[in-house]
RNA sequence: GGGCGCGUAGCUCAGCGGGAGAGCACUCGCUUCACACGCGAGGGGUCGCUGGUUCGAUCCCAGCCGCGCCCA
């Protein structure tokens, strides 16, 4: 064994191992409990960030704690099409050939997103692999699988058939760039600096003006009526009269609505419901009319008439100047404001008036709802149930038409009537009619209907397999919360619907790492980390460990740090290891016959304990500083070293290898690979450690400990001072084989007395405050009582 | 506008009512026969600020000041 554990090949290696044997596989018709995880599927088109090894090293660690636990455990991978997402991307390298999507036709782009998939699919699964994760490979789905794409079908007819699909214009979020409608989640609000522009609207009857704000001018061609707010006593007046709107001079009421913002701008509201979704609202309960002057391309349409063709902000200059000539423009003012993006391409989103296919949500809402305040799904950290329920609670209709050509095309078909028939496969004819000359709705799905069934459709739903039969409900889903409404809120809501069960028991919503300037992760600004810097040189188990000890606070800013202590630790490990085998191998089993064999063992046992209740508390963080500290304090400082004299009894070794078999135990969910290269080099394994059974509790080495804290006292005091206090026994024992003391034992007695008696100062001052010992709990003063002792034993072992 | 989170050692972070902790970095000492990716010792902190509650506050409460996120 090379005294420098060296990670490279060995991970790979077994890696390798663990899949071809079939390690990584789920059974359905194994026995045990099971403990499911769906690992959210990826993007495709891209490439998993520092970021996703964090949420893939905890589900991992999970899935193996809950494996070698004897669960039937199945962790699914897939990949989603990532419906926006790929089709930006394929727009942006098409871009750089001078092209677009919409250039190469419907069939020509499905041919062309089907090489570029394989050109740049797969990368996922290496890296999840390159990771460790355990991940049953051979049941990868794709949501645009032929199987997986009939469950969606299914769900929208469910749906459709439930009356909770339909079409409708409304106002929606458009992306002028993709060209597509967006849901509102697809949609990032950022503060940006505008201009806020008051202008005059005169009074129909020539009795004075209205002045307004707006931060875009342009729209003021599609405005419909001013609105006030009903209880606003300075508008209270001119309710029902008319005002002619500057530049297109049309003559429009002033209304009153209760949605009307008294304290912005003027008070008095431009109403404009073809381009502002609050408008529109107030339009559709006024009976307004809808005008679009802004078009689908984002600049203005025709209906804008010599204005047709400008950007909005031409136009919008072209207005104010029409109103500055007639005196109408009264000021304007810099105004920060937040303004909507596409979420993929980043543009400014324009409101706009179009038909789109909906879900009506509040019945779909009402049990999902229910399942989370009734505590069947549960949220980790808790916290994160009421950010789902505050947006459950308040949920709108989700727009799920896409008008893009990558996704599940929306199983609609319509007749030269115009009747509509809706199945899951292409109808012979017209279910009104009968005409079979029938055409197929032109839009696809939104990316998130079709995920949300990720949970049962990766299973074979809507036919009953024995997979949806045993691994549905799943167990925990694991993700960020930027996706607890695109995902965690979605997959519980169509699980309820179409199965009646939750998708999960527990949502475990983990941090987000920053970049070490404390900045987002982002791939498209460049801030991100690539698994490979830290994988390359510091090896999967270290990664691993690295960044589960980060994943209980907030949002940690990655460090190699972390990552630097998981090697270390996988190579103390590796050389603890090396010391036994060279000592010389034989058997495990555990035949202490001294104090600190006991109380190795006994530790161990504990550590097992602790380390289960962090787990299944998620806290990763301290699993993985517990498990540091058992390994290089515990094992290594102190069993080892106390043992070393002993290595050659049988015995001796015995135990210490059966001890080192535990601890590999417990360290294998976190690193797996430095774990199982070293179980390999144990005497008689039969087994793989992935698939050894987690230590059983031993009660029976639960003994005095007392020595070893003695011997720690000792060690501690002669390695500061040089003075030995008096011992003996076992404390001696062990105290002479760590230590390995060579002065005479006589150094600064005088120092450590003072250090003692300042601590018996400051616990004598405590126990004398009568209010203290009054009022403080009797364990508190109890435990203060016991260290007074302690430090005036230690006092008098100085002989004094 | 509403909500949430975070400010603790130079750095990354634990702790969250009873002497301020870990890892890294730093200083000093160790070529000790598993490991120098090691061993041992040490220095370093008005626990963001101001009040309050308490015998006792880094921890609870209130208000500020910074940083970040989500929703509208």
């Amino acid at each position: 064994m090379d005294p420098l554990y060296r990670p490279q090949g060995v991970e790979q290696r077994w890696q390798q191992i663990w899949e071809e044997e079939g390690l990584y596989a789920a059974d359905p018709d194994a026995p045990g409990d099971t403990f499911v995880v769906m690992h959210p599927p990826p993007n495709i088109s891209g490439s998993l960030t520092i970021g996703h090894c964090l949420q893939l090293s905890l589900e991992d660690t999970l899935v193996r704690w809950h494996r070698m636990r004897g669960f039937n455990t199945l962790f699914q991978p897939g990949y989603d099409h990532a419906g926006i997402s790929t089709w930006a991307a394929i727009g942006r390298t098409l871009a750089q050939e001078g092209r677009s999507q919409r250039d190469l036709g419907r069939d020509g782009f499905d041919a062309y997103v089907q090489e570029w998939l394989e050109r740049y699919g797969g990368t996922i699964m290496s890296q999840f692999r390159r990771l460790g994760a355990s991940l049953d490979y051979r049941r990868t789905r794709f949501t645009m699988d032929e199987r997986y794409y009939s469950a969606v079908m299914r769900w929208f007819v469910h749906l459709y058939e439930r009356g909770w699909i339909y079409r409708a214009s409304r106002i929606v979020n458009w992306c002028p760039r993709d060209r597509t409608a967006l849901s509102d989640l697809e949609v990032e609000h950022e503060d940006e600096d505008d201009t806020l522009s008051y202008v005059r609207y005169p009074l129909a009857d020539g009795s004075g003006h209205v002045t307004i704000a707006t931060v875009r001018p342009a729209t003021i061609l599609a405005d419909v009526a001013i609105a006030v707010h009903p209880g606003d006593e300075r508008y209270r007046d001119l309710v029902g009269k008319e005002v002619v709107v500057p530049f297109v001079e049309r003559r429009v009421p002033v209304i009153a609505d209760e949605r009307v913002e008294r304290e912005f701008g003027t008070g008095a509201l431009k109403v404009t419901p073809g381009h502002d979704p609050t408008d529109f609202e107030i339009g559709r309960d006024h009976g307004l009319p809808e005008l679009a002057v802004i078009g689908p391309h984002g600049l203005m349409n025709d209906a804008a008439g010599e204005l047709a063709g400008l950007t909005q902000e031409e136009a919008g200059l072209r207005v104010l100047e029409w109103a500055a000539e007639r005196g109408l423009l009264e000021k304007r003012e810099n105004y920060r404001h937040s303004v909507g993006h596409c979420q993929r391409c980043h543009t400014r989103v324009e409101p706009l008036v179009m038909p789109q296919w909906w879900v009506a949500m509040d019945e779909l809402a009402a049990p999902a709802i229910a399942a989370v305040k009734e505590g069947r799904v549960r949220f980790t950290p808790e916290r994160f149930a009421r950010v789902y329920l505050d947006w459950m609670e308040n949920i709108r209709p989700w727009c799920i038409s896409r008008q893009i050509w990558w996704g599940h095309r929306i199983p609609v078909w319509c007749c030269p009537d115009g009747h509509l028939t809706v199945a899951e496969s292409e109808p012979q004819a017209c279910a009104e009619c009968g005409s079979a000359e029938l055409r197929q709705e032109e839009d696809v799905l939104d990316t998130w209907f079709s995920s949300a069934l990720y949970p049962f459709a990766t299973l074979g739903w809507p036919e009953e397999t024995p997979e949806l039969a045993r691994y549905y409900p799943g167990s925990v889903l694991t993700t960020a919360r930027d996706i607890i409404f695109l995902w965690v809120a979605r997959m519980i809501f169509s699980g309820l619907e179409l199965i009646g069960e939750e998708p999960f028991a527990d949502a475990l919503i983990h941090s987000t790492l920053l970049n070490p300037d404390g900045r987002r992760m982002s791939r498209t600004l460049g801030t991100g980390i690539d698994p490979e810097e830290a994988l390359e040189p510091y090896g999967a188990d270290a990664t691993r460990y690295g960044l589960l000890k980060v994943t209980s606070s907030q949002d940690p800013r990655f460090s190699f740090g972390t990552i630097e202590e998981g090697r270390k630790l996988a190579n103390k490990l590796w050389n603890a290891s090396r010391l036994l085998l060279m000592a010389g191998a034989v058997a495990p089993e555990a035949r202490p016959s001294s104090i600190e064999e006991r109380w190795i063992l006994a530790r161990i046992d504990a550590t097992r304990a602790e380390l289960d209740a962090d787990l299944a508390g998620f806290d990763f963080a301290h699993g993985v500083e517990r498990l540091y500290h058992v390994t290089f304090d515990d094992f290594c400082d102190w069993y080892l070293e106390s043992i070393k004299p002993r290595l050659d009894e049988e015995d001796v070794r015995a135990t210490a290898f059966a001890a080192l078999e535990q601890l590999l135990k417990l360290l294998h969910p976190v690193m797996p690979h430095v774990t199982e290269e070293i179980w390999t080099n144990l005497p008689s394994r039969e087994t793989r450690l992935i698939v050894a059974p987690w230590p059983d509790p031993q009660p029976a080495f639960a003994a005095d400990l007392h020595a070893l804290d003695e011997a720690q006292t000792a060690a501690r005091i002669y390695r500061r001072s040089g003075v030995r206090i008096e011992i003996g026994g076992d404390s001696l024992r062990i105290f002479e084989a760590v230590v390995r003391p060579t002065g005479d034992g006589q150094g600064d007695v005088e120092a450590e007395r003072g250090r003692l008696r300042k601590e018996v100062e400051r616990s004598e001052r405590m126990l004398a405050n009568e209010k203290f010992v009054a009022n403080a709990a009797p364990e508190v003063v109890e435990g203060e009582r016991e260290k007074l002792e302690q430090y005036r034993a230690e006092l008098d072992a100085l002989g004094n």
